[in-house]
DNA sequence: CACTTGACCTGTCCGC
DNA sequence: TGCGGACAGGTCAAGT
């Protein structure tokens, strides 16, 4: 499920594929994958030259050369996934990161076929989970007058692609309301205790995944943060001390930035802006793992439902902290 | 007001 | 083998 180390990995991606490319056509198949999009598609995006690539928390953010933006959320299922080699030298950068990353495959294969296979049993995909595209999951095909498509796969059709103006995105409500982003420098330990005690009396797991309260965290990594800082997702935020709830903070950055670095997490569909599968799943401590040894303690992995999600835990390395009641 | 549940969807897996 | 139902989880809307 695409949370912000996927999302971020996309984004590093695209942002060496899409620049400097401009739009010839647009096809979608899917109406609510793509609300409204006829008239502004003509005006706004056919011919209109892509200036660069943002993120905030979940939501990618195209930024194009008529002062709009296509601004996309994933969801569970979505893939942005580029083909195709751009003839337009003068973006030589470009050419160069498609043919390094082709050499690269080499390596994620090999990784993915030692230790991680055992995990996933024999047939795992290991190299790129896409076929050929369009499939029948492709809901937006985007073609370059350079070259190369780009395709906004998405199988559930949760996810959904919209043109904006650029200067008004931070208008709408989920940006108006988003948390801070808990990799930026200037957020800090305290920073994150306040947000945290904005919804003290909650079980904490429902206050991590709360995106108004910090952005980017979705199940994967509320999971594993929570595992590394020894805390049960149940506890109550403010029966967790305070010196728990920092090393939750340093944890929970730690382990989205080791994330990134190993191209996310794909658990079922997500890959990066190549088609490329992410590696931190063999890395992850929990999640997925029910049923498997805790690699700290040897005790078993359970899962549980916290706040209506299926929940990962080592019952003996997770302390559970309630509010005193009598 | 704060919290929980249902809806949006499809593919996969499990039990009968 | 076929089929129904549970499940996967990001976000918004509706319900308690």
């Amino acid at each position: 499920m695409p949370e912000l180390p996927e999302v971020e990995t996309v984004k590093l991606g695209l942002n060496k594929l899409l620049p400097g490319l401009t739009v010839k056509a647009v096809t979608h198949d899917w109406a609510n994958s793509f609300p409204n999009a006829d008239a502004d598609v003509k005006k706004f995006l056919i011919g209109a030259k892509i200036k660069n690539v943002r993120r905030r928390a979940k939501v990618l953010m195209i930024d194009l050369s008529s002062e709009h933006s296509l601004v996309i959320h994933l969801k569970m299922t979505g893939q942005l996934v580029f083909v195709g080699e751009p003839t337009n030298t003068y973006f030589a950068d470009r050419r160069s990161y498609i043919g390094e990353e082709k050499n690269q495959s080499t390596n994620y294969d090999i990784q993915s076929t030692t230790e991680p296979t055992a995990r996933f049993g024999a047939g795992h995909p290991t190299k790129s989970l896409i076929g050929e595209l369009p499939d029948r999951s492709t809901r937006v095909t985007i073609t370059f007058i350079d070259g190369g498509q780009l395709f906004f796969n998405d199988q559930r059709k949760f996810g959904w692609m919209r043109l904006m103006p650029t200067n008004e995105i931070m208008n709408i409500d989920f940006m108006k309301k988003v948390g801070p982003e808990p990799l930026e420098q200037n957020f800090l330990a305290k920073n994150f205790i306040e947000r945290l005690y904005k919804r003290q009396n909650s079980n904490i797991k429902a206050v991590l995944l709360d995106q108004s309260v910090i952005a980017g965290v979705g199940n994967i990594y509320a999971d594993e943060s929570l595992f590394a800082a020894g805390i049960h997702p149940a506890s109550i935020v403010k029966a967790v001390p305070k010196k728990k709830l920092e090393l939750l903070y340093q944890e929970l950055r730690r382990i989205l930035q080791l994330s990134i670095k190993n191209g996310g997490t794909t658990d079922r569909n997500y890959v990066d802006a190549l088609g490329r599968r992410g590696n931190y799943m063999d890395m992850a401590k929990v999640f997925r793992r029910e049923k498997q040894p805790c690699l700290t303690c040897q005790g078993e992995i359970i899962k549980i439902r916290v706040a209506g999600r299926g929940t990962h835990i080592c019952l003996k390395c997770q302390k559970l902290y309630k509010v005193r009641s009598r």
